[in-house]
DNA sequence: GCTTGTGAAACGTTTCACAGCA
DNA sequence: TGCTGTGAAACGTTTCACAAGC
């Protein structure tokens, strides 16, 4: 990104963060208020192992199975999914069609969402041609950067998406309908971006620059930063060695 | 991927887990047992923002206005760096750059640590080129793949990376004394792939595959699973837009 | 038998509030 | 005055244990 954005849009602002577990759902208070955010945090996990047992043709699981799969105590997988409604069959379990329905409405992910991508960089192209979006409800349908080599390319596909300059992100966004944004530019164009993606209409803001950035209450914003994870391993290798090195000397 | 490994190495596993937020440091108890996991993630955002403060030329800042950067409370932040010692300065606030070499030293970011990349596709190439691990403590030294277009190619740099088959990979690891494990490669390889980092003496893994992946005990792994991330922004989105529904109604 | 859903207990984390220090 | 470090209180989450249902 190289372009000069007009900052519009800075008021009411949240901060955002990957990976908060404290107050249940943060601002908003609706259908699913006292719900802790980390139970919608396995939602996700158990979704994931839940599609993997109808692939493999299984029909029920019990919550111990279910949880044993993931590292978690069977409870705690009975209590997260009753935070939801009672989608269980005593004596049976839960049926996997059946659960993987309930979780993808309670996700919102029973229908397609429209995403667009911002940075048509080497992370850029690798999210908009990852094939494994799809059939998890997601959709990227447009791409944009302002450089002037990229402008036009067109990438992954077939079909393909031409990568459009940035100032066509607005009325693109309202043509086609595009809910999410997935920010994949330099840490500086960050917040510029993210302002324009709120006053375009953006519902949602996926960040994948290493840096907070600042909307407006109304728009959830996700921040993923590669290097905070690789320096959680790196935590946690070090931990390790010092506390078997520890055990080691009695 | 398309080779055929053979896993030697299914004993005493442990799931992974990319947020869990449960139990302080799960299976170590070294020097800093008794800190919660969440301290810990915050540790690597108060990092990034000292940083940013760093750039800008700050030489002190207090609890509260850390706090206030990333949307926590200036308790929340004397807290957490309480667990690892003092580093305040009553009256001053704590010093950027003291801080930030503590918190480097803490995480194990004080020193460059050697990684590899399992899988040549697009996003393998996204992280094989990344800038932005090198300043952070994280130097990206080779890059394996088993599709035979594949191995021989140059990415990033200069220098450039050269991929190499998959079946190099113990020796690399050992000749350049390689520690983490980056896996970028399709879900169903990627068992196989932690298997073999295993077997060659990786230390942590960084999983990109959408899938668990189980290894021994004492190999930290991180998953991160970008539709994870997108469905927890969808159910937001929806669970906010819930919630202004309802208050519209009274 | 096995399994869910759920109050209550146990446990973990955050916030409060203030003593102590620059 | 301004700020940290920290016990204690408040709050949130997980685990326990069991009634109820298949």
């Amino acid at each position: 990104m190289t372009g000069d954005f007009v900052p519009l849009y800075i008021l009411g602002m949240a901060s955002d963060q990957e990976s908060d577990n404290s107050a249940p759902l943060s601002a908003a208070s609706g259908r699913f208020d006292a719900v802790p955010a980390p139970a919608v945090r396995r939602l996700s996990l158990y979704l994931r192992e839940l599609e993997l047992l109808l692939a493999n043709g299984r029909e029920t699981i019990s919550s111990k199975e279910l949880g044993t799969a993931l590292g978690y105590t069977d409870a705690q997988v009975r209590k997260d999914l009753a935070y939801f409604g009672q989608f269980g069959h005593p004596g049976i379990g839960y049926r996997v069609n059946e659960l993987i329905a309930r979780i993808r409405s309670i996700l919102g992910t029973d229908r397609m969402w429209k995403a667009l991508v911002v940075g048509a960089g080497n992370l850029g192209h690798a999210l908009a041609s990852y094939r494994g979006f799809l059939k998890k409800g997601f959709q990227i349908v447009a791409m944009f950067d302002n450089d002037p080599s990229r402008v036009g390319e067109e990438i992954g596909g077939p079909p393909g998406l031409k990568i459009q300059p940035f100032d066509e992100l607005p009325h693109t966004v309202r043509e086609l309908n595009i809910e999410l944004g997935i920010i994949a530019v330099p840490t500086e164009a960050a917040q510029r971006v993210a302002d324009q993606l709120v006053v375009a209409g953006i519902k949602g803001i996926f960040n994948f620059a290493p840096t907070s950035i600042s909307v407006p209450d109304r728009v959830p914003v996700v921040t993923v930063d590669l290097s905070v994870h690789l320096e959680q391993l790196a935590f946690r290798i070090s931990t390790y060695n010092v506390s078997a090195a520890s055990r080691q000397m009695g």
